[in-house]
DNA sequence: CTAAAATAGTCAGTTAACCTGTCTAAATAG
DNA sequence: CTATTTAGACAGGTTAACTGACTATTTTAG
């Protein structure tokens, strides 16, 4: 990469100017947000109670054919521990169960159950409905074009 | 709007399918979280400690003439209990000031003190550099897109 | 012009979602 | 076969939000 090229920025001149600034960060962080919490509401209203952004994000990692909570963990970029956690609280809403790694006898797969796989469905329901949402807004090119570039941001 | 289209999508078959989804709120959320702590390395790089983004919230939406806790709050929608909350630590830091309000005896005007401006001058510098960084992964095209079509979809 | 309602801010307590440190049981490497 | 690593759980702490209750002003309405 080139070097970092600093912009020289205006100066702050007495009390008068404004330190508000719309910056990438503020967009994304707020956009995050809002998706989050829309995701929420469609769920909600598919008669789900108390199915929280946290969870989402075991749903989110989980593979059909199980997973170990350390990978969870992993994929989601948190402590093995927080997500122990979690899956925890989805066993408890009936949304996961456990079972033996015959291979290992120290680790257990965390699989959905069918309550489970049903909210995976819902929540792409959830998810499509919400993107065709922003993209009556912004122009699906539009979104199309955020995703793409975003994905090559975080994982090239 | 229209009605909400609901997209019909893939039937699970089996336990073989994988229940991974990428998603735009996906994206927005990562892409969120990698940006924030990137700002708070380049601060403490720059010798300051112990700033959060919590902190950031403050500083982001507090106007150089001053603005009360209870604008602040509405402005980063969070309750007034939290904003105070953050004011206090941002206080102690020595980052702001409160000042009385002659026209309203209830209300106190938070104001930045001279280190606070300072800082707001090295966020924008931390924050220019970040979209640098961004830009030239993705094209500052795309950048500039990705802001274009957020701020549409967020405050139009 | 006062009594009632609204507003600015604080205090106290709670919850959610992370964290670190420690521990066990099992697996693997030298 | 011992030593290290790994999977996971348990205990306890921190941060950033929340709600509810309170004081002190200001605004409004009869």
């Amino acid at each position: 990469m080139s070097k970092i090229k600093i912009k020289s920025l205006p100066e702050v001149e007495g009390v008068t100017e404004d330190s508000r600034h719309e910056n990438m960060g503020r967009f994304l962080f707020d956009a995050a947000r809002r998706f989050e919490k829309r995701i929420i509401e469609l769920i909600e209203l598919q008669g789900y109670e108390d199915i929280r952004t946290t969870h989402l994000t075991v749903v989110r990692n989980l593979d059909f054919k199980g997973t170990r909570i350390t990978d969870l963990a992993r994929r989601a970029s948190i402590t093995k521990q927080s997500m122990s956690n979690l899956v925890l609280q989805c066993e408890n809403k009936g949304l996961v169960g456990r079972k033996a790694d015959k291979s290992d006898g120290r680790a257990k797969a965390i699989v959905f159950t069918a309550k489970g796989r049903r909210l995976v469905k819902d929540i792409r329901v959830a998810v499509a409905t919400v993107e065709e949402e922003i993209a009556s807004k912004i122009g699906s090119e539009n979104l199309q074009g955020i995703q793409t570039a975003l994905r090559k941001y975080l994982y090239e």
